[in-house]
DNA sequence: TCCTGCCCGTGACATTTGTCACGTTCGCGG
DNA sequence: CCGCGAACGTGACAAATGTCACGGGCAGGA
């Protein structure tokens, strides 16, 4: 009988990441050997602890989890990411495979399933939803510049056009130029329909 | 010794769920007596299983978690509930805690204070995060009339003043007006800024 | 009974958004 | 070297947004 998956958890949210504790060491072939609550935390715990695993939250303080499972696979590929997140967008999905993850979770899947997403993931496995997967090709590249969708970006928290120009460093007509074209490749009827939808396809 | 504390949990992501049953399991005073992962099960749920007190999540389908504290308060008094949640809002607390809610924890929380928690509510006390309550005192009760509120979620989807006069059955005359005002009463710079604002204070 | 605020609506007008045409510069790939 | 697309910008114009004044109906409280 082998040793135990090492496994390291992040996840800003302490009482998740505790739950997730929990249940993840009530299997007795994995052990958790670090618990952080931020992105940039990740790498160190990483290496310090010889983690075979680690699960990955998307949205972090210092670095989100797609960032962290890309300086994962460069720096130390034998620590595989599994990313677990409450969202199941097909463009994360996309950009957590480009990045280097070998698996990713959504939040809705049955708890008893997450250990043996982390024992396949330890074995070098792939660990993807078909459901997302299907999605995700479906969705497709983003046809957004990346400039379009940084303006889109910007735009969505509610500034006006000056204010994303003054942001940007950009003058308001070409601003309104980015938005425009936004709004057209993504269908939408303003900025505020086009950033939903480019956020729900994973395009921004 | 007593008997343990009988535990609902309502949660609509299943790994959350899972993960929560199995922190508060280790508590050899707490049982899980039901999981449920809708809004609209937690009633009968809560009578089947004579649950002291029921774990609420706030966005669940069927029903919000608010809206099921407020139920369980007038149908079945005797099962407190504990908003879980993973956004702070000043005005979710408030909102909790006048729908009869005896507790509110955000997912921040360290885990090892849950199980406590639990039980200082079994107990019949409030459990309330002091800067949370400082901060819903200080955001102060929503300045927006119901329709104006109502005009400006709908508007927050991303639709055009002729898409939410439709779905709201009012002149589009009537919504620019309530928009206006709205934004007025936010002191925002548009009808997207002014729904953000109005979410984070907690009056949408 | 009267006053107030909310809700509804219309109309006029100023401001902002979004579209479109056009042009220049630059980097990249064939 | 050339063609193409992205990025940047200007200007004109149509459409949409937001503001404001005004008025009527209704419900609730003094």
């Amino acid at each position: 009988m082998s040793e135990p998956i090492r496994l390291l958890l992040a996840d800003d949210q302490a009482l998740v990441r505790g739950a997730l504790a929990a249940l993840l060491e009530l299997e007795t072939d994995l052990t958790i050997v670090a618990q952080v609550g931020r992105g940039d935390e990740v790498l160190d715990a990483a290496r310090e602890t010889n983690a075979h695993v680690a699960l990955l939250d998307v949205e972090m303080p210092g670095a989100d989890g797609l960032t962290v499972a890309g300086i994962l696979h460069r720096e130390l590929p034998q620590c595989r990411s599994l990313i677990v997140t409450t969202f199941g967008r097909p463009g994360y999905l996309r950009r957590a495979m480009e990045a280097g993850a070998s698996g990713f979770v959504v939040k809705d899947t049955p708890a008893a399933q997450l250990a043996d997403a982390v024992r396949r993931v330890a074995q070098g496995l792939r660990v993807v939803d078909p459901a997302l997967a299907a999605e995700s090709l479906a969705s497709g590249v983003s046809p957004l510049t990346q400039r379009e969708a940084e303006v889109l970006r910007v735009a969505a928290l509610g500034g006006t056009v000056g204010e994303i120009a003054r942001e940007l460093h950009l003058s308001q007509g070409t601003v309104r130029n980015h938005l425009s074209a936004a709004i057209g490749k993504t269908g939408a009827r303003n900025r505020a329909d086009a950033a939903a939808q480019a956020a729900a396809n994973g395009w921004l």
